[in-house]
DNA sequence: CTGAAAGCGCTTACAG
DNA sequence: CTGAAAGCGCTTACAG
């Protein structure tokens, strides 16, 4: 009889049937040409046995698993304590697991492989979509490498050309917030990024520099790790805000609006904002680069940027699904547009 | 030289290092013996190469493909435009995917293989976790007749003892908000159910009724359509509170007090409550057997039940691990403590 | 210490 | 219409 143990394999069903394990390939996969009689035969063997195709098998021998992985970038360095920060990061895995089961595929939710130098085996994936990659990203050039298709997320419209991405303009978005604070009052506007090395926390970096320089504002930025969270954000807040930091302009004083790139760290300076006394957004206006549930449950609510994790998901399970049909899509391709929900924590009217 | 093309294989190693395939696994996988020299020599040239062993080549012979899929059955009947309202999917995915990726393993999410009939290969993953079966799932019954590891999340208390699943006590969590809004001075309470058939409708449908016949109340009851939404709950709430429907006790009259299964349906029916301009909770209480977003950001906020999808996911990820490493724990585990997170909908102090 | 050989479960030219 | 054979890239007894 079958193997007894585990699952059926192609062979029991073949032995069962009487025929050889090439026609119950082709009866079971409509290739080939199989009589009628065969054909209904091998497949009533086949669901009499229970027999399902091993995946593994099929994919080893077609190179196509029907499975494309996800890694997400700042995941290496966030503390996976508190899922409310983790906003972004959840709605994109959910919205892309959506869109790739949608197109015939599963979606594998991987840790970077280059991480440990030990040559363990990659995730077994068609594909990658590289969720905000730091600058000179191994993995990325591990695929380049290998030649594995690959979709990057989050990349700045500088990088080159070519290159697989779904883009957004963080330098538009940082434009968009700087005048969105000064239209409510703003005279001098702080900055927290974090330190991870990527595109993001470079180019609003940037932008804030080129916009602050044109208006003749201070420079005031302050880096501060992304896994701080709001303690983190809550501790700058309260040096920030009373005044003990000096901007890089080495003035002193205190700002009336603070931008922090992290939903987290911007809930960590309003509550610092809140112990210090001072009010919300009468004394200081306080704004998140990345809306997370933090920002909406902060009182006041926090204006944030709202970075439509599901639309850019969705953008890069499809390119990568059409790449992997051979036909990629022109590259770089352009992201949602990051739209601002503007809550209590800032003056300006939407 | 190597294959030119894609990339490097065992051979190709094996080749360069003028070594058999043989050594080269050894030398990769500090298995058999090999001497210091060759297996430096080896290393070398793999690392020359980027020589990267094929993980479903692996998965093959080792039937271990270090990949854990994620069935969540309430995706199936839910429109997922809206992700507001998949709060808890997102969470569990995303805390699975995270407690996975430490213990090694990646986490796929994909779709219910047992779907369309055609015999596609299931997801290739070495166990499976299954949130919140339906009654008689096709799917667990697949994974049992195929013998593949597998834990179910949210199975009913009163499953068959040895079945591998993390539970909850719907009936306690049920007694405990019927107890809150009675004590916040409810008299008639109607309960929400969806319409999947799993067991966390059935039992807290079962639960609601023996609590409120108990107690001498009328059993309301409504079964919507998990898919409906929001949209759904609204519709409902206008003819539940506008006294239009009975009870299927018959009287008229309408509810002092709502229990809607999930956090869509309670949005939708505060929403209703205040068309008709009833105050809530002074008029009616509202009460969500699932948190979500929308419970947090409807105005009043609306007392839900956590149902701790962080632990559960943590906990289904651990005790499935443990079993694939054949040492599995005694079934069936018990979920986390579900507690209510009192809101502004309902009157009772915490 | 090293390697030839078998085999994991499939698919696919190719020959009959 | 059907099947024998090769091969996808690995690992693992086993023999030398």
């Amino acid at each position: 009889m079958s193997a007894g143990a585990g699952r059926a394999t192609i062979t029991d069903v073949a032995l069962r049937a009487g025929v050889s394990r090439t026609t119950v390939s082709h009866a079971m996969n409509g290739k080939g040409t199989v009589s009628p009689a065969t054909s209904e035969r091998v497949r009533a063997v086949a669901a009499e046995l229970g027999y399902e195709p091993n995946a593994v098998a099929r994919g080893l021998r077609q190179s196509r698993l029907g499975v494309i992985a996800l890694i997400i970038r700042p995941l290496d360095s966030l503390d996976t304590a508190n899922p409310e920060g983790v906003d972004y990061f959840l709605r994109f895995a959910g919205s892309a697991a959506l869109s790739a089961v949608d197109r015939g595929y599963g979606l594998l939710l991987a840790s970077d492989p280059t991480r440990d130098d030990a040559p363990a085996p990659g995730p077994a994936a068609d594909g990658f979509i590289v969720d905000s990659p730091v600058e000179d990203d191994p993995l990325i050039a591990l695929l380049r490498r290998r030649g594995t298709p690959y979709v990057a997320v989050g990349v700045a419209p500088d990088s080159s050309d070519d290159t697989p991405a779904v883009t957004h303009d963080a330098e538009a978005d940082t434009d968009r917030i700087l005048a969105h604070l000064t239209a409510g009052g703003a005279r001098r506007i702080a900055l927290v990024t974090g330190t991870d090395r990527n595109d993001w926390n470079r180019v609003a970096h940037a932008a804030y520099v080129a916009w602050v320089q044109r208006h003749g504002h201070l420079v005031d930025v302050h880096a501060l790790d992304e896994s701080s969270g709001v303690a983190g954000g809550r501790a700058l807040g309260l040096d920030l805000l009373s005044g003990k930091l000096d901007g890089q302009s080495g003035r002193g004083g205190r700002p009336d609006a603070v931008y922090c790139l992290t939903g987290r760290h911007a809930a960590g300076v309003a509550d610092a904002a809140k112990e210090l006394s001072l009010r919300i957004p009468d004394d200081v206006q306080v704004v998140a680069g990345s809306d997370a549930v933090m920002c909406r449950t902060s009182e006041p609510p926090i204006t944030a940027l709202d970075l439509n994790p599901e639309q850019n998901a969705r953008t890069a399970v499809n390119a990568l699904v059409a790449a992997l049909s051979g036909q990629p899509p022109r590259w770089p391709l352009r992201g949602a547009e990051n739209h601002l929900i503007v809550r209590e924590s800032t003056s300006a009217r939407r």
